[in-house]
DNA sequence: TATTGTTATACTCTATAACTATA
DNA sequence: TATAGTTATAGAGTATAACAATA
């Protein structure tokens, strides 16, 4: 433990957080963390984290996706993404078949219950979606997804 | 390794993520990543991950905040903090002094080097940020800045 | 030679419980 | 009894290197 000096100074008693609130950054972290928050919340029913929703949602809607597809596009390392896929195949939501023209890869499925489960699950997404965004109007939530977008796809 | 059903399927072209892209979370997400990527590669030279820079930002525009105003106004859990602090006492950028009314806290304070280096750190942080938010307008980036603060300040 | 999927592993980040000193 | 700061530690997330099988 580091000794303070003892030296007399005015206490803070309103914090001025505007050097980090004015930072695109810090913001978007903030609003990031306030939004997967509440993900894991209502997600826990369906044993999906978030990077879990993604995947199983992206094979779902891509049948025959790769693993290598998948990292690519959510910007997932590979090492990090081959547990998920088992988890996601031992729970018998998905399944792996050979790939139709590369003896390296896998095509990735949903099985019927993977694709019912990811029904609810996505249909909770959007609900908790709109709560999050409560107090944003459609239009300026239209916006909002539109500039993420323009930050990340630069 | 769990082995593939040998079964011919049709492969992926070209991946649709539109089951992710439209939601707000993975766009915060993404964007916030793309943006704390830019920040460590141009805050090395200053040795400032972006909760370093945070801490040292609000102590230089709040001499005297305490470790708990701090974690409050960031979302840093307690424990995570006192490590933080320490490395930038150490590297003499800040000090503690004793609280003048809470002998239990004390009060942080920027050194003289500390107020130079976040100077430059803050111009840096200023000029980064201005690059990847090159694709937005100046009116664009107030909007989002606004509509971010709606999210996780509701 | 390059790429897909995988293993092992290290590093960082985040979270919880419990302790001390003071209020 | 409650709070500020701290310690120790567990868990989750993220990263790199290296390997076998296939292109």
């Amino acid at each position: 433990m580091t000794k303070a000096v003892p030296a007399a100074e005015p206490c803070i008693d309103e914090v001025d957080a505007s050097c980090v609130e004015t930072l695109l950054g810090y913001n978007a972290r903030r609003a990031a963390l306030a939004v997967i928050d509440v993900f894991l919340q209502r997600m826990a029913p369906y044993k999906l984290r978030p990077v879990d929703f993604s995947v199983a949602s992206m094979i779902v809607h891509n049948p025959g996706i790769t693993s290598r597809q998948l990292c690519s596009t959510l910007g997932i390392l590979p090492p990090n993404l081959v547990g998920m896929i088992n988890a996601l195949e031992k729970r018998g939501l998905i399944d792996k078949r050979a790939h139709p023209s590369d003896g390296r890869a896998n095509g990735l499925h949903a099985s019927a219950e993977g694709i019912a489960l990811l029904q609810q699950a996505q249909a909770a997404a959007l609900a908790l979606e709109d709560e999050v965004a409560s107090n944003l109007t459609a239009s300026e939530r239209k916006t909002l997804l539109r500039l993420l977008k323009k930050v990340y796809q630069a």
